[in-house]
DNA sequence: TGGCAATGTGAGCAATGCTCACATTACGTT
DNA sequence: AACGTAATGTGAGCATTGCTCACATTGCCA
């Protein structure tokens, strides 16, 4: 039984997800209120914050939503491509077409508008799991190729240097 | 002579780009402030309105200061170093040598904040000044190597599309 | 059925970007 | 040297924003 007015909005930290990609494709980061998304979803101003602590949060969630897509996506190319060869270049691919594809999701994670991934934990471990599906292959080949660095290092010949190419952002 | 108070701050605008820098450096881009950068250079509020138009331009000013400062360390090695070839690496040092020692400047540059270059006409040509060194070397090369693509698509091959890989950031 | 956690509300506060009318200064022309 | 105009800075003020807090409503589970 739904009543007619709800009170409840049923999927509201979905909602403000898609509402601000779509925002931010339209007007740009700096462009995104709250409250704008708030009127959009047909709730108070402070409804959000039952969601996200605070607006970079909020960026953050889309990231996190953009790095599992993409977790989603290499995995698949992954399982399709036998051929370890094949399977890297494709994943270069598969890379370039997310980015094609989701370029808001694209910006956030790699676009440096994000300050500083350590800020959330969420973020940092869909990161993790991302690049986790490149490092499977990157092993893959340094066996049958008998590459001497190890999977770090082979990762950041190839994708540079994980979160940014700048200190505050680099794991470990 | 100068009157003890000086009403009129004499050199605002190096002023306010500067603390902008340390800004962003020390908060991030979101947390800056118009109103916090006119205190710290004990100035009205209003007053930097008088410099930029709106706080986008004022970032994008930073943007400007950055390609400017890339294209004069471009064009010094590449007037250092006569070899093609070794030039042509030296670029790619220099290039990534910049992102380290201007981390905020890079980030405004090439990081996707900056929406839509095409907002300043000043920052466009600063830019493309900036790749014009590059589009320099790129053309002596594919004289001296017999190469068959024309020097737009090769600099696509080394440098990526211009201003980011999105359409709304590219130049034509 | 009762109660608790999740979710949404409304008032309100300090801060911000920006506009406007006005003040002060610098500086080239005469 | 005097004048006048453009450049630069001021102060009040407006709409909007992010965020907090106390309170309301609902879903859900024991």
């Amino acid at each position: 039984m739904k009543s007619r007015s709800k009170y409840h909005h049923g999927g509201l930290r979905r909602a403000l997800v898609s509402l601000a990609v779509t925002e931010i494709a339209r007007a740009g980061v700096e462009k995104l209120s709250l409250r704008s998304l708030s009127r959009q979803a047909g709730v108070s101003p402070t409804a959000p914050f039952r969601h996200f602590p605070d607006k970079q949060s909020l960026l953050a969630g889309i990231a996190i939503e953009g790095f599992e897509e993409l977790a989603r996506q290499l995995t698949e190319t992954t399982e399709a491509n036998p051929d370890i060869e094949e399977r890297f270049i494709e994943l270069g691919t598969t890379y370039v077409e997310f980015a094609q594809d989701f370029p808001v999701h694209y910006r956030l994670m790699f676009g440096a508008v994000l300050g500083d991934f350590s800020t959330s934990k969420a973020l940092q471990e869909a990161a993790a799991s991302a690049y986790a599906v490149l490092d499977a292959t990157l092993a893959e080949m340094k066996n049958s190729q008998e590459l001497d660095h190890d999977v770090a290092t082979l990762g950041g010949l190839v994708y540079g240097p994980r979160y940014g190419i700048f200190g505050d952002q680099c794991a470990d």
